[in-house]
DNA sequence: GTTTTTTCTTGACATAGGGCAAGAAATTGG
DNA sequence: CCAATTTCTTGCCCTATGTCAAGAAAAAAC
């Protein structure tokens, strides 16, 4: 049902369509804290998000955990680089809270793309449609305050705010937690 | 050649299939300062850049030019939430050299996609490593300092920094052109 | 349900970078 | 060439956010 309803809001088409995409994948379960991809592996699957919160993040110089992405359900995932080109991924994926999947490895995925166009057409639009999220996310980053970020997380996906864990919030936003903690404090005033 | 060795680059392909593909575009040249696109219109075409630079940039709510992309030669490029969905742009997309460009319409495009397989798999290469680039902004913004993503402009892109006003450069960085002007002054001892 | 570990809050202080504005320098246009 | 724009530099002062560190609160482990 998720999944039909996600897919058909990307390339509109017949719901028997949209079966017969459903049939590559398989359905899975991810523990909280599971990573499904480490730098350095090559990442084997694509995701469908049913249910859950999954975050991407890299160890930087200095060390520190930096979360540069938050993905909440449903929504189509993978490690673009890693899963097409088959090199090294250089993040972490790992769920956040208990999630349901649903998988597809890469060559069922071609075996897709190659048998139903729509499918085809409904990948270009989930990466166009990443793209276009990134790029806000960059356009929050050069216009806004750390508390504005903050704000429009808040008003956009407030399901990140209340599940996901102070810390990777404020990494998410560019700020340091003492900061996210401090502007928590103002706004519940 | 320069379209062809960019293709290729992409994916592997021989010399005659890139000379096939390279037959649906058509040669263009862009004036400095000319725009390609505004926020409103919709896109209709796809560019492979040649020779020249070319940013992208909004109007923020303060009024003020926020360069989010600089695209450098070779390298293919569109606004791909308006012409792939067909909405209206929410960007400006202007020349900031002369640009010798190879263009391709919406139909063409379809049409070269569905007869040549191998250009679908270059155009989803060329968003996988768009999307690469931008996170790799994304991380930039989270781990280094301003002074320290204007040096890495400089090592990865010098032509950048030789070629554009400071204050696109500011700004495409995330900071005031005075900030700018001071590092560079800081550099120069 | 007690201990251990992790997460969150808070204070005191430091600093990178912004805001404003004036003038210098470079570029563009006639 | 010279005037008009536009771009770049610089001084002064200011503020948002970082740094460090300690303790409180919450969550996880036993």
């Amino acid at each position: 049902m998720v999944f039909q309803g996600y897919i058909r809001s990307l390339i509109d088409m017949p719901i028997s369509k949209v079966q017969e995409i459903q049939a590559f994948f398989e359905s899975g379960h991810l523990e909280k804290g599971e990573l499904l991809l480490s730098p350095g592996q090559i990442s084997r699957k694509s995701y469908f998000l049913e249910e859950g919160i999954i975050r991407v993040y890299i160890i930087d110089v200095g060390g520190n955990e930096v979360t540069t992405r938050i993905y909440t359900s449903p929504v189509l995932l993978n490690d673009y680089l890693s899963f097409f080109k088959k090199e090294p991924s250089r993040e972490y994926f790992q769920a956040v809270t208990v999630c349901h999947v649903q998988t597809i490895d890469f060559e069922s995925l071609q075996t897709c793309f190659h048998t139903i166009p729509e499918f085809r057409e409904a990948g270009r639009m989930m990466l166009t449609l990443n793209y276009a999220t990134l790029q806000d996310q960059m356009i929050s980053f050069h216009t806004m305050t750390a508390e504005e970020r903050y704000q429009k997380l808040l008003a956009d996906r407030p399901e990140v705010i209340q599940k996901v864990p102070l810390k990777i919030i404020a990494s998410y936003l560019g700020m340091k937690d003492s900061s996210l903690s401090r502007i928590r404090k103002t706004l519940s005033k």
